[in-house]
DNA sequence: TGATGTATACCGACCAGTGAATATACTCAA
DNA sequence: TTGAGTATATTCACTGGTCGGTATACATCA
């Protein structure tokens, strides 16, 4: 029985994930980061060059897992193009309702590094939004949306979720989320129209 | 002739502003501020009890002209209902062509506050969005549009607004607000469409 | 023995906020 | 009208603490 061969690296961007995502990433200390992965700071920067270079590897990492689960939620929704895509909705806002919750990690960040477009941080952000709306747009295409359509629909679908990410944030409510849904449900089916019409 | 009787406070106010909307209010220093206001911090900390005092009187300051601008754009556009809220976002797209532009101030301060929901700061950017929100509800209402169908309405184009305000700050592309203008015209000719079936 | 990884202890810069003294402007009694 | 007294407004110099990052030495293992 080996022991639990845990990378140290991926247990400090985890440690440091949780806490850039739970208060912001100016708002964590590179000390907060040793404590949380009980570390010492040393440590910490033997592995990663800077807090920027922390920074980036946290969002990184999130980049992926974040589709999977729009995947798996379109796939699991019985129904039309629509309901499917209120179903990737309705699971963001039950997400939402934990306490835990506090919105869109890339929008955040991207928030916080406003003036340092160059930042790898912000182009990793900038990526993972750009993922998300081409699967969205692969995604109207395979139903049988022409290309053109299913862009600007893709678009803004995206745009809808990113707004409901921080009005839900502001407001603590997640049935802004499902508004959202709702929203992008009747953009579906108004493009679907136009595509038959 | 008089000298210019501009109050301390204000121009206090107004170098705050324009840093903390420039670069994020935990970017900036207290220092910073009272070196753009021409005056010594300790003056700053006779006028303001503290930076979160002086945060939240920047965003104080921001919300009536903020929606003014939305009347103004409104009235301007010609056209129907849809139409004129295309125009709202073809100005916020123009604006945010600026170089200075950095997205909106209440966002980005409520992602900086994410954890002090109580912050006077916080409650000034729900009370803002709020208000943005009802206005466009009494703007449908009085297009002839349900009171229901209508609040339903002016959430989701408050949500594509928000939404666009994030998408294009990280992408620095204003097209998004265009895009984000065209969904908010769909949703509301779809809404006409349903108050008429 | 040399590469990898960790620990202790530290640095200079910055940051929110303050103590004490001073300058300016207004009030009101003589 | 003037001068003393008071409230307002501002300055200089400072503090205790935090932050990102580092110099150096010690441990472990191929």
């Amino acid at each position: 029985m080996s022991n639990t061969p845990i990378p140290t690296r991926e247990r400090l961007i985890e440690a440091a994930g949780k806490l850039f995502y739970g208060e912001g990433i100016r708002a964590v200390s590179m000390d907060a980061v040793a404590d949380k992965a009980g570390v010492t700071k040393r440590t910490l920067y033997y592995h990663f060059r800077s807090k920027d270079d922390l920074i980036a590897a946290y969002l990184e990492t999130r980049d992926q897992p974040n589709l999977a689960l729009f995947r798996r939620w379109f796939a699991e929704t019985e129904g039309g193009l629509a309901e499917k895509v209120v179903g990737i909705f309705r699971h963001l806002a039950q997400s939402a309702r934990h306490p835990k919750w506090k919105g869109c990690g890339f929008l955040r960040t991207s928030v916080e590094l406003v003036n340092l477009p160059g930042h790898p941080a912000m182009k990793a952000a900038r990526a993972h939004k750009q993922r998300a709306e081409q699967w969205f747009a692969e995604v109207f295409e395979e139903a049988g949306i022409a290309r053109e359509l299913s862009q600007q629909l893709a678009r803004q679908v995206v745009l809808l979720m990113d707004g409901a990410f921080a009005v839900v944030l502001l407001h603590r409510d997640a049935s802004y989320m499902e508004a959202a849904g709702d929203a992008a449900a009747r953009l579906v089916r108004d493009t679907e129209q136009r595509q038959l019409g």
